[in-house]
DNA sequence: TTCTTTGTTCCGGA
DNA sequence: GTCCGGAACAAAGA
């Protein structure tokens, strides 16, 4: 699931890969993504130059000369791919085969200049792509509402207190809302709870100034440390191009529903419910 | 067939 | 009026 660190990790890649390529040819194999796709706007990036490639929270943004930004979003399952033509070599942070069974859900193709193609592929389809005009980017509907982003210095304790006052919603809840903090997705927010040992159902106007600047924290170090090893995996991957499972992730409790939680004496169990429908995992003996 | 997954929106109850 | 959270929706695979 790519959350803001693989989505932040496929900007450097990608930043690296394909800046000051030009488009070419765009080849739409389906009719929608998580919206209708207008295959006409596409038209306007044809034989446009990449200039920049920017993240806000799990958001893309591609920016072409003349004027013409790709917002992209992966949704639960987008990937990008970036390939070299006729060497078949993988150059991008996830595991691609051009012979894989995934070819069915290349929806996008980018045929970009020195023979690099970049594939949007996406078995779910929750994710999307639109091409905006790059002046209409700061009221866009979908960046105009996000709070800060969680490794920007705007995201501290004050910030935090403030937005806490005379509110009862469940703290798992807040961290998961965009408009408080951007980027922070299911998984992320599980193990920082965890992390800072409180419980994920414990109301925002309870959580005491210590336990603010715990959480506070623990987001900005679980996200670089995830970003360093997402880049990591990186460049084993490109060495070693072939090798599947590349992309590893341990967490400590989430999806390990009736394991043994990973802190050294610690029997308790793993334990499973749902937080607003979402899947929310957490150790009673170590969240308060 | 049913369940799972995320981000967002809608709506009912407190 | 405001706040909170459950339900629903998108698609596809197990």
């Amino acid at each position: 699931m790519p959350e803001l660190p693989e989505v932040e990790v496929v900007k450097k890649s990608l930043e690296n890969n394909i800046t000051n390529l030009v488009f070419k040819k765009i080849m739409i194999n389906t009719s929608k993504l998580r919206y209708i796709i207008n295959k006409n706007d596409f038209r306007g990036i044809i034989n446009k130059k990449i200039i920049s490639i920017k993240r806000r929270s799990k958001y893309l943004l591609i920016s072409t000369e003349g004027g013409l930004t790709i917002l992209a979003h992966l949704g639960m399952t987008g990937k990008f791919f970036i390939v070299k033509k006729n060497k078949m070599k993988i150059k991008t942070s996830f595991y691609y085969n051009l012979e894989s069974k995934d070819d069915k859900h290349n929806h996008i193709i980018f045929n970009l200049t020195n023979n690099i193609i970049l594939i949007y592929n996406d078995v779910r389809k929750f994710g999307f792509i639109k091409i905006l005009s790059s002046s209409s980017i700061e009221n866009n509907i979908h960046l105009k509402t996000l709070g800060p982003e969680p490794l920007s210095k705007k995201f501290n304790s004050k910030y935090f207190k403030d937005y806490s006052k005379n509110k009862r919603k469940k703290i798992k809840s807040v961290l998961m809302d965009q408009k408080f903090v951007a980027g922070l997705g299911n998984i992320y927010v599980n193990e920082i709870l965890y992390i800072s040992h409180i419980k994920p159902n414990r109301s925002i106007n309870k959580i005491n100034n210590l336990e603010i600047k715990k959480i506070i924290k623990n987001t900005k170090k679980i996200l670089v440390k995830s970003i360093k090893k997402g880049g990591s995996s990186i460049k084993d991957f490109i060495d070693s191009a072939g090798k599947e499972g590349s992309f590893q992730q341990n967490f400590y409790v989430y999806a390990r529903e009736g394991k043994k939680c990973l802190k050294i004496d610690c029997k308790t169990k793993i334990k499973k419910y749902f937080i607003a429908n979402r899947s929310t995992f957490f150790c009673k003996s170590c969240q308060k």
